[in-house]
DNA sequence: TGATCGGAGATTATTATAGTCTCCGACTAG
DNA sequence: CTAGTCGGAGACTATAATAATCTCCGATCA
C-alpha cells in the first residue's frame, strides 16, 4: 500500500534532527553523531549507520570522521526535497516494475498493457509533490504542500 | 520506492479491460470472465481469480456465476477512482507504519518522534491524487490530473 | 445433470525489507 | 604518536510481504 521503508522513515528523522540542532540556537552548527540519533529515536544504531551513509554518498549530509566526527547538513534545509532523501535510500522512484525497464526489458503483460502511460502519470504526480517538499517544510514552521482537498482537514489528534 | 503491488496492477488492467469491452461498440454489455483476461494479459489465472473476487466483494464489480458467467463494472467506470481499486486490493494506504495505528499500539520511535505529522499530510495529498483519477480517465480519453510542474512536461515516446 | 463458471481456504515459493556482525581506515585529543 | 572514537563497507541472517499454486466447494444454465 505505497509504503515508505523503516530506512528512509530513519533517514527523514535524522535530517530532522540534524536540521534542528545545526539551526538551532542551543549548539547551532555542532556535528551529530550517529549514536545520539540512534539513542534520541530508538533506532538500531547500526542501520541507522547505513542509511546515514547513503545520504552522504548522496550528498546530503557531510561526514567528519575521528573523535568528535559526525554529521552535518550538506546544503540548507530548504534545498532538500523529500524525493530526493527517499530516492537517496530507495533508488529511484516507481510505482511500478516498468518504470525503469531497460531497453529489451519488458514484463508479462507488456504486449497489450493498457495501464502503462497512466500510471507514469501517476507516478510524476508522485514525483512532483515529494519533490516540491523540503526538509525545512517538515521542521514545523512552514506550512506544506498540499493540493485542494474537499474532506480532509486533518483534525490534529 | 513506493511500488504498488502486482496484485494491484493486475486489478487495473483487469478493470481498464472490463470497462472497455462494457462500454466499446463491439460487444457492449458482456460479461468478462476470468480466463479471457488472463489470456490477453499473461496474468496467472488464479491470482487473477482472487484479484477480481476482491474487487467484486469491495463492490468495484458485480459477478455472475455458472457458464457464461464473469463480470461487469458495478458503476461507471467515472464513478471508480484509482485510490478506490488500490484500497480493494492492498488495504487502507499507508505510506507508513504510524498511518493506522490502533489505541495503544506505538511504534519504537514514537516517544519523540518528529516526522509522523508531516508524513501523514504527504499521504493525505497522494490519497487525493489517487481518489480524484477514475477508471475513465486510464481509458485514453480524458486527460489526468496532474499538480502543476515547472518542469516535466511528460515527453510522451 | 454435468460442464462451466466464481468463491474460498490452505499452502508454498520468492523476494524485499529489517536488522546484525565483523573488520577496516580516518581522525583528533591528549 | 598512539589510543580511543568515529564513519565506511561488506557479508550475513532473520523476518515479513508478496506472488503464485493447489484443492475443493457451490452456483448456474444449457
Amino acid at each position: 500500500m505505497l509504503k515508505i521503508s523503516k530506512k528512509t522513515d530513519y533517514a527523514l528523522m535524522a535530517l530532522q534532527h540534524i536540521a534542528s540542532v545545526q539551526f538551532g540556537d542551543v549548539t547551532p552548527g555542532r556535528v551529530v553523531n550517529t549514536k545520539e540519533i540512534a539513542e534520541e529515536y530508538n533506532i538500531p544504531l547500526e542501520l541507522l549507520a547505513k542509511v546515514l551513509q547513503a545520504l552522504a554518498k548522496n550528498g546530503m549530509i557531510e561526514s567528519h570522521n575521528g573523535p568528535k566526527g559526525g554529521y552535518l547538513l550538506a546544503r540548507s534545509a530548504r534545498q532538500i526535497t523529500i524525493a530526493q532523501i527517499l530516492e537517496s535510500i530507495e533508488g529511484p522512484l516507481g510505482i511500478t516494475d516498468c518504470s525503469h525497464e531497460k531497453e529489451g526489458e519488458f514484463c508479462m503483460q507488456r504486449e497489450h498493457c493498457n495501464i502503462r502511460t497512466p500510471l507514469l502519470k501517476v507516478q510524476d504526480s508522485i514525483y512532483q509533490l515529494l519533490n516540491n517538499m523540503t526538509l525545512q517544510d517538515m521542521l514545523g514552521g512552514t506550512p506544506l504542500i498540499t493540493i485542494q482537498s474537499p474532506t480532509a482537514q486533518g483534525v490534529e489528534r
